[in-house]
DNA sequence: AATTGTTTAAAACAAGCGTTTAAATTCGGA
DNA sequence: TCCGAATTTAAACGCTTGTTTTAAACAATT
């Protein structure tokens, strides 16, 4: 249908213009030319400037979801394996390599300074995803922990990994454009990651302040 | 001086306003109405629109700065004694108790969003920041670590910390409001942080696995 | 007191915005 | 084939924006 055509092409420009400008630098203009569509179908369409970024907006994470999935884990999957394929998900859907889609970059906009369009987004895909961390974790903690200690380390888990996709341009302006391209891939941020937790949970090697400094070394310099 | 006094007071206004609104959003009409000037006095001191934008935010960090510096340190400072009051500082300059200054919020739209006023910021500000935090991992690692490994600490330390702040209204749809005053303070964030990177470190008593369970009880819910 | 440079004031300008309108075109089913 | 609904088009509207202009008020110096 043309129809569908004509929407969907509106939906991607729109989703591609308010990802790189943001919502009010955004002009419908410059949308509808870039969908090559003409400048009222956007209204006829979506009838307000707003409804039509809330309907990009679901568009990108529905479609952000499908390209980087959770893997399918089994009862007898170990917790400290699922949690470093969770930290390479989200790592994944964060930097989402390769190449730059605009859909993580709407997200995060919209994460940073939420409208009435986060509210779906987090009830759709932040909280049952969140809670999928949370059951990991509660695997590797003792059954007293109280909830608020969990929701610490979950916290610890995403922060780590959204500071490196929310702070890119600063990254560049901090470490060295060779170390960045070779130490920070999505691996071997997700190994740092998930060894910072591990570690900190108790579920690596028991440490001794000597194995400590070995450990460091063939975890972090493995890479 | 009238004149400092009223540039001073469009650059408080400026400030205020594009913090909230972001820069696209806030009009040279509404900074000037609360500023209580003429609409010509914004051009009329800062050339043009951008130009007013950059010096607020220059404005706002030095600003920011005195707000919550960093303690002095002697020599003899323990490195984990440095690391808990920098992440401490780090967080109140984050979270910015008491109350919610506009300054931390305009530096924060700066850094997701670089424009020209970001390069002066990251010179000044961010990368000697930075070194201090880099030099205090330095002490708690062999001397053979190499940088990128130092690197991947200092984020996890900072990447810990922004995370509260750039997601504050995420966390509130996360989690109950109940917890969030409780266990969400600046106190028991940095406490919290501060100890996921000393145990991952290995500088805190050895862990076996069963002690872990202790130590993790005492360290989290002590709070 | 007159002059000079600085600051305020009100109004206007041109440009760009989101949105609406109304006519033209396309399309599917009787 | 023809009709009515759906879609596309081009033009315009009303409004807000950043910026400029022009004149008036003020302060300090000579």
């Amino acid at each position: 249908m043309t129809t569908d055509s004509t929407r969907e092409r509106i939906l991607q420009a729109a989703g591609e213009q308010f990802a790189n400008d943001g919502f009010a630098q955004s002009t419908i203009r410059a949308i509808c030319r870039k969908a090559g569509v003409n400048l009222a179908a956007a209204n006829y369409y979506f009838g307000d400037k707003e409804r039509l970024y809330i309907e990009a907006v679901k568009h990108a994470r529905r479609q952000r979801e499908k390209q980087a999935p959770l893997p399918n884990w089994t009862s007898s999957t170990p917790a400290e394996e699922k949690l470093a394929q969770f930290v390479l998900t989200l790592l994944r859907r964060m930097l989402c390599e390769p190449g730059d889609p605009w859909q993580t970059r709407l997200i995060i906009r919209e994460i940073m300074e939420p409208t009435k369009a986060c509210e779906e987004m987090v009830q759709e895909a932040f909280q049952p995803f969140f809670q999928i961390l949370l059951d990991i974790l509660k695997e590797m903690v003792p059954d007293s922990t109280p909830l608020h200690t969990l929701h610490h380390w979950a916290l610890s888990v995403i922060g780590q990994c959204f500071y490196y996709r929310a702070n890119e341009k600063i990254l560049t302006m901090l470490i060295d454009g060779e170390e960045l391209r070779e130490h920070f891939t999505v691996e071997k941020l997700s190994g740092h990651i998930t060894d910072v937790i591990l570690r900190g949970l108790g579920h690596r090697p028991p440490l001794s302040r000597s194995l400590t400094v070995s450990s460091l070394r063939s975890s972090d310099e493995r890479n």
